[in-house]
DNA sequence: CAAAATACGTTATAATGTAACATATTTGAA
DNA sequence: TTCAAATATGTTACATTATAACGTATTTTG
């Protein structure tokens, strides 16, 4: 019994999560599914032992591995992502939501968190990932991995700030 | 006795960001000082517990507030920077080894991490927050604070790798 | 000097993340 | 099908990073 059923949305999208892993022949597990589950029915970023908790309600007695091993998957799977200034898990919008063929694995994305209503907006800008390689590729360095976040407010949290 | 003395050319920079803080109203402590000085001998990122022991060579029994009060005051000043990747500080060369009249305050910079070597290099690309800043505009968000952080291989590394 | 502000000391604890090993489940080949 | 290997999960214990709260010392300012 995985128990905890979704909001049929999450149920959706956790569908979608199921064919690319089946797609790289890899298996979202009963417990990486809830994992995952938990992760796309928070509004915000989610911490780890926040998913712990979440998880205890089904499975008491979890613990922290348990949780880790499950988001070390979701990452690698490209199924979600880390914010890095927040210790916190999103899910990855594009491969979940987008009808993108080469979703399902790590890719250069950026971060847009709002300092006043905690929201996490995900960015796949061509041109900030380009001015990054154009600016290390004459000093000769090679990227494998980037992060970009960014702090500040979004359109809706400014205008009420601005009221 | 602030004890501990350290390299030429790191107390060069430590008397550069002493007159930094000197002009905008605030104090570069002996405690400061130290602290900053482990931060640049370092050649690599120092984390929060590294200094710790360093500042106990020097003071038993200090305890982690104490260097974590420092790192914050280094921070504000803009005289180190956070990794986030790797939680752990590094001196800004902006500041301290560039004759920049405007340094001294926090301001957008670009790390890039080289996991062959651990040196991590500062940048201080506009291209990359232009394309930050144009990206994040047009829908309505508004950047108060960028973190750009990629791992790779840097050219030393990589030559090495290849050969 | 005395009051206020700033910096530092000290104790305790919170929050995040992993190592190591045991058990269970799934897969795949004999 | 049956068993061995690979994969996934359970469980205990601990490592690492960071902060809260409160008391003392030092510095600044009137
Ligand atoms: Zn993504
Ligand atoms: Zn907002
Ligand atoms: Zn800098
Ligand atoms: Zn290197």
């Amino acid at each position: 019994m995985a128990g905890t059923s979704f909001a049929e949305k999450t149920e959706t999208r956790l569908d979608n999560a199921e064919r690319l892993c089946a797609a790289h022949g890899s298996r979202l597990t009963d417990l990486r599914r809830q994992v995952l589950g938990l992760v796309l029915e928070a509004a915000r970023p989610v911490g780890a032992y926040d998913l712990l908790d979440g998880l205890r309600a089904d499975k008491k007695g979890a613990a922290p591995p348990t949780v880790y091993r499950a988001l070390d998957f979701l990452l690698e799977e490209g199924l979600i992502h880390k914010i890095e200034r927040l210790s916190a898990f999103v899910g990855c919008t594009h491969a979940l939501d987008g009808s993108h063929t080469e979703a399902g694995h790590p890719h250069a994305a950026q971060f847009l968190i709002c300092t006043g209503c905690g929201q996490v907006t995900e960015l796949d800008d061509h041109g900030i990932l380009h001015a990054l390689i154009d600016a290390t590729r004459h000093i000769g360095f090679t990227v494998r991995h980037s992060t970009v976040e960014a702090e500040g407010l979004c359109a809706a949290c400014r205008d009420v700030a601005t009221a």
